[in-house]
DNA sequence: CTGTGTAAAGCAAACGGTTCCATAAGGAGG
DNA sequence: CCTCCTTATGGAACCGTTTGCTTTACACAG
C-alpha cells in the first residue's frame, strides 16, 4: 500500500540505509545516487513514516499546548485563539506540529500532559499559567521535561516563561492618564490571587507615587475580569464624594461594564470619566467611545513561547538563568476614552 | 531510562507478549497474571510508547484540525476557538488527540495535511469549508482518507459534513420579524460566493414568499462579514424612499455596523429599525441594544464534527449516503433589537 | 604487486510494541 | 494410561526508520 523506504530502495537498486541517508543528506552519498534516489522517491510519492522516525529518534517534532479549563468567557476565547495562532505559526515555521490538549481540571490536565510526554507523543509543553500552586509544573520540573509558561509564577524560579511586564504596563497606563491632567485616578482590579492583578495594581501605585498624587484605598476596588465587575465598580466610584476623574481597569471587559453603566447614567466618556484598560481585545475599538487599552501582544506571546520551547527542546543546555524569563513588550493604544474631549476629532 | 514493556516483563517474570496482552485485556490471560503484571506496571510507572504502538497498529489516535488562513477578523477568532473547544472536548472523550495545523494558503494547507496523513501522524482531518473548489478535498477524497467538512459544499456530494440548516435559520429569523408585524424587511448579505450567504438569502426569500410579502431587489445588499458592510448598508437603506422597518443581517458583526450607523443618526432600535442577525457571538448580548441572533451552535458543530470523524475512522464502512450530512440545530435568541419597543423592559 | 587510505554503499541491530504460531500443563474422555 | 482439548504463556517476526560497523572498490604510494 504505502510506499516505504524499502520499496524505494528496491526500485533504485540500493539498500534501505542508502535511501535513509539520501533523505538526511548524509555527506558520504554520491551525487549520482542521491539524484537517482530522490527522483524515485518523488516518482513513487514516498512520504516518511513519522511514527517509525519518532520511534528511533525518540523525538516527535511536536509540542503540546495545554488549554486550561474551558473558560466560557469572551476574553478567554479571544486570548486563547490569538495565543494558539502565535504558537502554531511559529511551530510550523520550525517544523513542529502543535497538539491541543485540555482537561476539565488540574488533575485531568496533569494526566493528559503526563500521558503525552511519557508516551513520547510530544517533546514539550506550553502551559498557560493561572494557578499559584501547580501540580503540572511540579511534574514537568521533576521529570525534567521541556516546558514553558505563558505568564509568571512567583513560586517557581528557574523555569522558562514568557510574559508581559505588567507592572510597567500599568505604570504606563496610569502615567498616560496623569499626563492628560488627571489627579484623582481609580483602579478596578481583578481577583487578588492572580499575579496579573497584583502586578498591575503595583504599577498603578508606582505611577501615583512617582507623581506625588494622592492614593486612596477607596479608589481601588477588586472584581473579576468581567463586565459586571466594571458595572459595579462604576456605580461605587460615581457615588463617592470626591470621585476619581479617571479609571484604570484591569481588563477591557471591565471597561465595557463601566461604559454601560456610565451610559445609563448619561455620563460622558472621557469628559466625566476617562478610562484606560488592558489587553486591547478587538472589541476595544468597536465600543462607543473606543477604549484606550494596553496591547499586550498576545500573538507575540504565543509566538515567543513556541520559539523558546522549541529552542529549549533542541538544546536543553541553554538555561543560563538570566534568560529564563522573556518579556513581551506592550504598548498603549490611545483612543477616545482617555482623550481630551475637545481633541476628539483630531487624533487617530 | 524510560520503562518499557520488556522491563515490566522481566520484573514480572513473564514474556513481553504477556505484558502486552495484559495491557489490551486479552481474554486468555489468567486473572492472577493480569493482576501481578498490572501491579508491577503501576509500580514501575510504565506508560506505553505511543510511537511504537502507532508503528505497528498503523493508527495514531489523533486527528487534525486544519485551521484556514489566519483571518484577522474578530468573528473568525471567536468561531475558531469555539469550534476547537468542541472538537478537543469530544476527541478527548473518545481518547483522541487533536493536532492543529495551519497554512497561509491553500497550497500550504494541502502540503501540511498531506504530510500529516501520509506520514501517518494523524488518522483523519477536520476541514473548515470556505472555498468552492478545493484541492485539499480532492486530495483527501482520492486517497480515501477519513475527513469531515464543517460547512457545506455543493460540489462534493458524498462526503461527510457537519453544518447548520442555514436556509431554515434565515427562514426562522425572517419569520420572527414578520410575526412582530414587519412587512418591509431588508437583507444584508455576505459575499455571494459563500454558500452560507446564498443559503441565508434563500431562507429570507422563502419566508417573504411564504407570507406573501413584498420582495424588492433594492432591499437586498451584499457585503462582507464585517462591521463596515453593515454601516454602509444601513445608510443605503435609510435613504430609501420606502425604507424597510426591519433588517436581517448575515452576521452579528454586520449588525454592529448597522447599530453604529443608526446611533450616529439618532435612530432608535428597534423602533425605527428592527434587527436580527446570525451566529450569536458573545458580543451580541453586550451591545446596546442587545441584538437578536440565531445561535448556530458552534461548539456543537465542532463536537459533532469530531464525533463523526472518529466514528468514521473506526468503521469506515458506515458511509451509507443518507447519513453523510449532519445538521446542527440552530435557535433564535430574541433580544431587544427585534422586540416591540414598549416591551423593552418586560422581557429578559 | 602488495599495502594502505578513502569514498560509497550494504548489513544488521535496535527503537518499543503487537500478534501469529508454537508449546506446556492440566483435565476430560475413552 | 494414553489421546485430545483447552487454556495460559513464550518465541519470533514484523511495523518503517536510523546508524554503527563492515565491506567493496578503487587509487595511489612504496
Amino acid at each position: 500500500m504505502t510506499v516505504t523506504i524499502k520499496d524505494v530502495a528496491k526500485k533504485a537498486g540500493v539498500s534501505p540505509s542508502t535511501v535513509s541517508r539520501v533523505l538526511s543528506n548524509h555527506p558520504r552519498i554520491s551525487l549520482e545516487t542521491s539524484r537517482k534516489v530522490k527522483a524515485i522517491m518523488e516518482d513513487m510519492g514516498y512520504t516518511p513514516n513519522m511514527m517509525a522516525k519518532s520511534l528511533v529518534s525518540k523525538t516527535t517534532n511536536s509540542i503540546c499546548f495545554s488549554l486550561p479549563k474551558p473558560a466560557e468567557e469572551l476574553f478567554s476565547n479571544l486570548f486563547f485563539m490569538e495565543l494558539i495562532r502565535g504558537i502554531v505559526t511559529q511551530a510550523s515555521r520550525s517544523g513542529y506540529d502543535v497538539l491541543i490538549s485540555s482537561g476539565a481540571n488540574e488533575k485531568e490536565e496533569l494526566e493528559a500532559v503526563s500521558r503525552l510526554l511519557k508516551g513520547r507523543r510530544v517533546d514539550g509543553v506550553i502551559l498557560l499559567y493561572s494557578r499559584t500552586d501547580d501540580a503540572v509544573i511540579d511534574f514537568l520540573e521533576s521529570n525534567d521535561y521541556p516546558f514553558v509558561l505563558v505568564g509568571r509564577s512567583d513560586r517557581y524560579e528557574n523555569i522558562l516563561s514568557v510574559d508581559n511586564d505588567n507592572v510597567m504596563a500599568a505604570y504606563d497606563a496610569t502615567n498616560h492618564l496623569i499626563s492628560m491632567g488627571h489627579e484623582r485616578i481609580g483602579f478596578v482590579s481583578g481577583p487578588p490571587n492572580l499575579i496579573v492583578s497584583r502586578d498591575r495594581l503595583a504599577g498603578y501605585r508606582k505611577a501615583l507615587l512617582n507623581s506625588g498624587l494622592e492614593m486612596r484605598d477607596e479608589w481601588i476596588v477588586e472584581g473579576e475580569f468581567l463586565q459586571d465587575s466594571g458595572y459595579r465598580a462604576m456605580s461605587f466610584f460615581m457615588n463617592l464624594p470626591n470621585r476619581p476623574t479617571a479609571l484604570v481597569a484591569v481588563d477591557d471587559m471591565v471597561s465595557f461594564g463601566i461604559l454601560r453603566g456610565l451610559n445609563e447614567l448619561k455620563y460622558k466618556v472621557p469628559d466625566d470619566l476617562a478610562i484606560v484598560s488592558f489587553n486591547n481585545i478587538p472589541l476595544s475599538e468597536l465600543s462607543s467611545p473606543p477604549i484606550s487599552s494596553i496591547d499586550i501582544g498576545i500573538y507575540h506571546l504565543g509566538y515567543t513561547a513556541s520559539q523558546v520551547l522549541i529552542q529549549n527542546i533542541k538544546s536543553p543546555n541553554h538555561d543560563v538563568g538570566y534568560t529564563n524569563r522573556f518579556v513581551i513588550p506592550h504598548r498603549l493604544i490611545v483612543r477616545e476614552s482617555s482623550m481630551y474631549s475637545h481633541a476628539k476629532n483630531k487624533t487617530e
